[in-house]
DNA sequence: CCGGAGGCAATTGCATGCACTTTTTGCCTT
DNA sequence: AAGGCAAAAAGTGCATGCAATTGCCTCCGG
């Protein structure tokens, strides 16, 4: 090719265009169905086809992108019922992560979960949903983190990333600021106790929320927005 | 290159090769820590660097192998704490599935759990210890099946994949035919009177075990045997 | 004898090119 | 006018080649 990357991001090529055209797909800029022409995007980003193949590949593997042999690849669609499973295997991972959190997490984890959570009941008065949502993606990965199982861990936030296209716009529903403060609220009483069974019943009943909040986008709506902000449950 | 694969098997030949090096890795013939060289495997399957490349690419997203850029790739190897955390996590996720199951499963499958569990006994008599493994698989892919969720399935399977390299030989512990076969009786008995909750602590407390017996030859020994038989929790 | 700088071999990373598959388009037949 | 077939166009799959990076070996200075 010709000049260096423009970003200077870390890693290969490759590692590039994985995070790239990941990050597009998480984010909705490409819709689910959306067709990945490989020409076009070593265009897009002045590669040459070989690093995009196996960027598409590698998110293939982790189920981001959908490849037909010989007829092109497009960002993973699934089904209703598969978006079900994900959901439901969400409440379960997020269940797990917060039961382990409470038996698990250190003072200093504990401490900072519970200053953060408070600090964010002021972006509710405000309504501050963009702000929200970043501080949202930030309890949940403290809860992930807080379980101390890396593989728990890297389950977690590989489904966080599948639903991610699903997720979008969440908060536009009226009132879901307030709960979902509150169902946090019930997450971290629970933690900060100790008692495991509580706070995982508490985060499966929070997904099982958010999930049925999403499903009004999933049932025909495809995600549209195009911002960069990362996304979690709500 | 030069004649077509000699393998027939299905899909582009980066398909093959992710399946042919994953297998290598995940019967043992493949050690952790083990250098992939992209020539050399380009060498023994016969086919250009490319799709070496590609495969390891995708290895590496699921987690099998280890890339460090311009430095080669590796078969994965795992901390002590990481194979803990894995074994603890394929707890969690057996558990749910039997929770599942027990919840959900058709009367069909019940019957056919209910009937492969009973004729296994026989295996156990035997003292029959490869076919008992090959049973077990099938048992515990019954498990994750019978838990009807499309992505507790694969994030189950895949754990299974790996974890296998760590498991190899855990039949050969004396008694443990016996003591799987009594686990996967408590199990299979809440799954028929549909209790769910007592299934998926009979089904924790089976992998739980299972990765006692295991951590035996996590500790200093990698996997030795070369065989090709798939390997599941016992 | 030990430590470091420089150069060489080996290996990885990416671009390009060609072969093969799929899809589309235009023409011919009915 | 509609259907089908064929040829061309588009796009994917893999091989090869070259540039770049790494690791190692050697040689020099201390």
């Amino acid at each position: 090719m010709s000049g260096k990357r423009s970003l200077v991001r870390s890693g290969t090529t490759v590692d590039q265009m994985v995070r790239a055209i990941g990050d597009r797909i998480v984010t909705g800029f490409l819709r689910p169905g959306e067709k990945l022409d490989e020409a076009s995007l070593a265009a897009r980003f002045d590669v040459s086809r070989t690093p995009v193949r196996e960027a598409l590949g590698q998110l293939s593997a982790m189920g981001l992108v959908e490849r037909r042999p010989n007829r092109g690849a497009i960002v993973a669609v699934v089904t209703q019922e598969h978006l079900a499973s994900m959901f439901e295997s969400m409440a379960e991972l997020e269940a797990i992560c917060a039961r382990f959190s409470a038996e698990r997490m250190t003072a200093g984890e504990r401490r900072a979960l519970e200053i953060e959570h408070q600090a964010s009941a002021r972006l509710v008065q405000l309504g501050a949903e963009e702000d929200y949502e970043y501080f949202n993606t930030d309890f949940h990965t403290r809860l992930y983190r807080g379980a101390h199982s890396k593989h728990i861990y890297e389950l977690t936030v590989m489904t966080r990333s599948r639903l991610a296209p699903f997720r979008r716009a969440q908060f536009m529903l009226s009132g879901r600021l307030a709960k979902s403060w509150q169902e946090h609220d019930v997450i971290v009483t629970a933690i900060m106790r100790g008692d495991g069974a509580a706070a995982g019943n508490a985060a499966k009943n929070h997904v099982s929320i958010v999930s049925e909040a999403s499903a009004v986008f999933a049932a025909g709506d495809q995600p549209k927005v195009a911002s960069t902000v990362p996304v979690t449950a709500g």
